[in-house]
DNA sequence: AATGAATGAGGGTTCATTCAT
DNA sequence: AATGAATGAACCCTCATTCAT
């Protein structure tokens, strides 16, 4: 029966369509991750995410009503993806120091890699925000394990992502030395009142382990 | 009658539109750091300047030339005036520690007691250029009298310009608890790895001096 | 199975088609009239017509190439109808002015029960030249009867149409009072000359027959 | 002194500043009557009113900040100056029906001389608000001295500015025969329930004292 | 030096139209 | 015949900059 026809060819239509959203979505949102990580976040026009995009005027509207939308999208995109890849690497045998001091290292490694991903990470005033979701058990976990020893935890948060940030902003300008995301995991666990037998004991780990090569 | 002013007194004449440039000028410039603290570096739009400073279209242009200028003008006199206050109250007689805890404790108390600094030292990335010209000499100094222990000095800088950044974010946002800029100051020396000791001391001496409350 | 029935009856696949080709367009139509109402006939955007039909934007580029084309066909399909309607209960039996007075009557009393009908009918210019054709043999049989007097049969025409959309508009906006649509129709008929007497008759009839309180 | 020579100029700036204004808000208005005539309410785009006025985009919008606002001061503008012109040849003497038929016929009359005024008053629908205003009290009047006879002051109003809403469309689209403006007034009298000997004297005296030639 | 009306390039947004499925 | 993603021209609006006074 002819009935029959109508009923099939809308779904085939419809997953059709549905695929090719997502594509589209997802090159553009590819594309602004590199715009906003080169010319910051208020700078940047229409006409740069849809030239580094390759797709027209009316697309672009059809996905994202406005630069900020877009934004959030990225950010969303960007760190979903390095959370997910760096929880990998970090199963639950390690301390709370350890593996804060993987993670920062494995961040800062991600940035040295992919300079539009440094850059991205210290231009963001907003990522903040985000990071501090995954920020804040960590550091409660370490503070009950007698790791970090703070007197405030939003302090400590204040300090973790500030200095990373500038450390981001250094790696985007251009390659700091030998061992520097080292160094920085150093002086970030310092800070967090880590005592010097941990912190050489987590730092002789890493090496041992590779683990942080990775990412 | 204005015909003889001119006659008589041109050198009368210049010296009013001297005092009057720079006048207006500063008000321009007071009116401008409001400005960049509430709205940021790149969204506000001249019509912003002219409103706050109250003065017209066309002097605006005799003075700036362009936002970015007036965002220059703007961060030297701020930071500039700032340090010359921090200054007075930072004579020789301290060591390397307490002349650095001093110093960022005066800078926030200064955010406390003024949003519009605290906001405008959260959102203006190119302030780290300036303040490291300070930063520098008194880490080395540090360094070298042994209260200060880190592997490189590029580090150090950015952990200390960054949890400053992010703590006058926090402070611009809303108040945070009682001795927030004494446990900054805290976390602070121990990223920069000053001994346990020393940090006490440090501090125990701001309490007996009561320097820090001041500015 | 479809294979089965495109071998067997090409006929039935193409009356079916035609069947559905006219649905569709038929709820276009309708939709227009909806649309157009409310939002007159400059601003609505195709995107209106096809959110209100329910069709996507393809189909309806396959009836309709313009809202003009569309505004047209809508004008077209709601007289026709309103007329037909109104045909049926205007035998023959009665003169022109009483004939004249019970279509008045009925068109505004469409417009009663149907606010979008009288909005549609209050925002379209167009609606005259459309209207002039069916006035204009009753302007003319009602001046040969001596029941109309009037100079220009022009400025009667103007008179009628011009005052009937300014009261189609005052439906549209709130139900005007009591006899609303029997004191338009005497206001009308005294600009077209009707002698007092022969409007008395007439509305007088009108009560009698109740004709008027169908449509 | 220079103080006094400072008080003085600004006053001149202002001062011609201020007549600029005025003059530039009157260049853009003219032109949108024309061009609201000539392209009705919701087609005409900014583009059609800066090319018609000779200013540039941006003036434009430092005058009006959307179409609809340019409409009502154009209406406003219109309307009035051409109340002052009729109201003028308008004193006391005359009794409301020959008030009333002369106010309709110059109105028609500057629609004859001025093609631009006779498009712009078909096509307005929100003309009927202002002119309403100007109308009621004439018809009441009207009403009490017993020379209008009607049931409902709304539906005369409507009948009114129908009928001239109409006529002016004729106007517009080409000029109508000799004598269109007198039985256009006759028409009108008519349907407000003047008595024909009122209508016959009132038409009489028209042609006597000539007022109706002017404006 | 100060004013503010005028300018127009640049960027944001909508929407009629096409076309592969 | 029906679908809806993609397109880009056309429109809207802002705002840095100029310039006559």
């Amino acid at each position: 029966m002819p009935e029959d026809a109508q009923q099939e060819k809308p779904d085939h239509r419809t997953l059709v369509g549905q695929k090719r959203r997502i594509a589209t979505e997802g090159r553009i949102v590819r594309a602004a991750m590199k715009v906003f990580a080169e010319r910051g976040i208020d700078v940047p026009v229409i006409d740069d995410f849809i030239r580094e995009s390759g797709v027209s005027r009316g697309t672009f509207y059809n996905y994202f009503r406005s630069t900020h939308e877009l934004l959030d999208a990225t950010i969303e995109l960007i760190l979903n993806e390095t959370n997910r890849q760096i929880e990998q690497l970090l199963d639950g045998a390690i301390g709370p120091a350890e593996r804060m001091a993987t993670a920062l290292i494995l961040y800062l490694r991600k940035g040295f890699r992919d300079r539009d991903f440094a850059q991205f990470m210290a231009g963001m005033p907003y990522i903040g925000d985000f990071a501090r979701r995954s920020l804040a058990s960590d550091l409660t976990r370490g503070q009950r394990a007698g790791e970090f020893v703070f007197a405030s935890r939003d302090i400590a948060e204040d300090m973790v992502l500030g200095t990373m940030q500038q450390c981001f902003r250094r790696i985007a300008e251009g390659a700091p030395g030998e061992g520097f995301e080292r160094d920085v995991a150093v002086t970030i666990l310092r800070g967090l009142g880590t005592s010097g037998e941990v912190i050489e004991s987590v730092m002789a780990n890493l090496r041992h382990r590779g683990r942080a090569d990775k990412v």
